[in-house]
DNA sequence: TATCTTTATGACTGATTAGTCATGCTAGTA
DNA sequence: TACTAGCATGACTAATCAGTCATAAAGATA
């Protein structure tokens, strides 16, 4: 990947989170990425087009953060709190995908391509879920709607520890939160 | 309230939702709205400003809304899952407007002066939660965040509630998420 | 009916924008 | 050094859009 497509995605990043998708021209991602305002067009071939990539490819860099080290967790609690830590950790180090994602998501851009791009994001605890549910460990709730609540949950954390200052403060949030989420899911 | 303010916001809802803010131009919302072009920034100075009252006067829809009826429930549990089950039910009969205010609430667009000016929007549920907490009733986290849980698991209700089809099944899952959402916050 | 006020119209404009393309630059090869 | 291939440039354009304004219609008052 070169050099030049990995600045325009970090300055449209940056841009569309700070000024939404209206106010940010292309030309304006182009001069805060240093490139010419052609270069853009080089990488993406249009604006939606580099809209659609930056939030499947946010959405994928995401998905692998949350993989990593999972096969480590032996009970279904131990997965799902591996998961519900890094989907923090991923969303204050990385705030502006995370922004990115959520605007993106509460869009209407979604076009049909980029929400079966990455149906696979959460496919990997699927399997786990299910089984959990069948031995009993989780409520008798649907997949997607679990997912759903998950998804909800964590959105509602992360906005929440954006307002408040402090590493410790915020990993203490993070904890009572997923605290709320098992006690809300679990038998 | 002029007949054509009201033709304009319905409009303008329904477009906003359907196109996002970038593709819905101030004309177009006057064509669906039935009116002249001139006639929008009669009653809007700017396409901005339309977007904020839109935000603005849904809330306060909202707000009363689940303020109706509210002081006749006795114990904090009957007050909440009395909000909660209205907060469903207007996301269901006014879903233009309840996406609006998740895409609005997801940008930048909002501006201080929206903040400030809905504010108040959960001011009559802090009282009786400050309240609950000191009596022991819900766990001990800040106001705030509960109603940021709140706040997140409706959004994902809703949105998860907008992939079924059957009142039925919509009742069954909105009691469903309060269940999860009221073991998860109380003692 | 005549006069005044308010509300509505839509053609128009200045500004902005996504996207193009002819040209330039750089690095690899011989 | 000469040639080539592909990356990079930024001036340019056709289209679009937010917002204006001169004009007109509709209501109100007397």
């Amino acid at each position: 990947m070169s050099d030049k497509r990995e600045l325009i995605i970090e300055a449209a990043l940056k841009l569309f989170c700070e000024n939404g998708f209206q106010n940010t021209s292309t030309a304006l991602i182009s001069k805060e990425a240093g490139v010419a305002t052609g270069t853009l067009f080089l990488y993406f071939p249009s604006k939606e087009e580099l809209i659609n990539t930056l939030y499947i490819e946010s959405k994928k860099e995401l998905s692998t953060y949350l993989k990593e080290g999972l096969s480590k967790q032996k009970s279904f609690k131990l997965k799902i709190k591996h998961v519900w830590m890094r989907a923090n950790e991923w969303a204050l180090e990385n705030q502006y995908a995370f922004r990115f994602i959520h605007m993106f998501s509460a869009s209407p851009y979604i076009s049909n391509v980029s929400r079966k791009k990455v149906a696979s994001t959460v496919d990997f605890a699927e399997k786990f879920v299910l089984a959990s549910i069948k031995e009993g460990v989780i409520a008798r709730i649907s997949i997607p709607l679990f997912f759903s609540i998950f998804d909800g949950l964590w959105t509602s954390t992360v906005n929440h520890l954006s307002t408040l200052r402090g590493t410790k403060n915020k990993q203490k949030i993070i904890e009572q939160s997923f605290e709320i989420f098992w006690k809300g899911v679990s038998k």
